[in-house]
DNA sequence: CAAATACCTATAGTATCTATAGCAATAATC
DNA sequence: GATTATTGCTATAGATACTATAGGTATTTG
């Protein structure tokens, strides 16, 4: 049985997460000691990971705890979490060049060699959108 | 003059984003009508298009008001603006190489063609992090 | 001038945590 | 066994950047 501190650390999910991750009922209220201390066993461990990996990938809470209720059920059709990963795909993908837009448009407000900001080619670009390369 | 609902749609910033804005003192509190109407002037058009575009490049709020502060002073140096704009920039990059790290892994698990859950490589790849082609 | 639209304030809610206060239990050390 | 350090508990507030709602008032349009 572990604490939720060793929980914590074997995972690297903070112990108010976890604490919150129970009230929001992704994970369901551990065992406790006679002293009121919460104890978890492997169970618990391996759906936490699976949180964490989630989360790491982005992935929002509700729909992680729609993955976790097709996981619970192993006879239900794969579809719903193929789908559920595939349009987080979609939007990661979206999001990836969203960001390199603008990072090509910091990289050349960045290129500003200016002694002071009457000159500085930051400010301009942000007080002035018509000098952006692309659209955004 | 232009009322909220115009400078809104100028700037395409949300009527209750210019008031929260407003109270978060990014941009001042406005002249009223008799009626107690925001009435804005092209000096306050132009400096919410500054803060809109500065939120669209991903700026936080903070950053947003140094460099209002800094545009303020004409005569400053404008090293403080670059280094707010090249910060960000490292940020961006980062966040972009982790993105694709995760789009590779979400293009793989997407691929599953398993009948049922529990053969779901979506679920499988979730609960083992083993799997992951990339750490992250 | 009536109806439709736009605007006002104040408050609460969203999402995903993180921090704090004040106290209790457990583990480590002597 | 006693002291001390660490860890844990609950409840509440704060961070971020808004968005939504309720209940009422101004302004514009036909």
């Amino acid at each position: 049985m572990l604490s939720i501190g060793e929980l914590s650390k074997r995972t690297r999910v903070k112990i108010p997460t976890i604490r919150y991750y129970e009230q929001m009922g992704l994970i369901s209220a551990p065992e406790r000691t006679t002293g009121n201390q919460r104890r978890y066993s492997k169970t618990e461990l391996s759906r936490l990971s699976f949180i964490k990996h989630a989360r790491d990938l982005g992935l929002k809470i509700e729909d992680i705890r729609e993955l976790l209720t097709l996981s619970a059920n192993p006879e239900m059709p794969c579809a719903e979490a193929n789908h559920i990963a595939a349009n987080h795909l979609g939007a990661i993908r979206a999001r990836i060049a969203q960001l390199q837009r603008l990072e090509a448009e910091l990289a050349r407000m960045a290129t500003c060699h200016a002694d002071n900001i009457k000159d500085c080619y930051v400010i301009e670009s942000l007080s002035n959108h018509g000098l952006c390369a692309e659209n955004h």
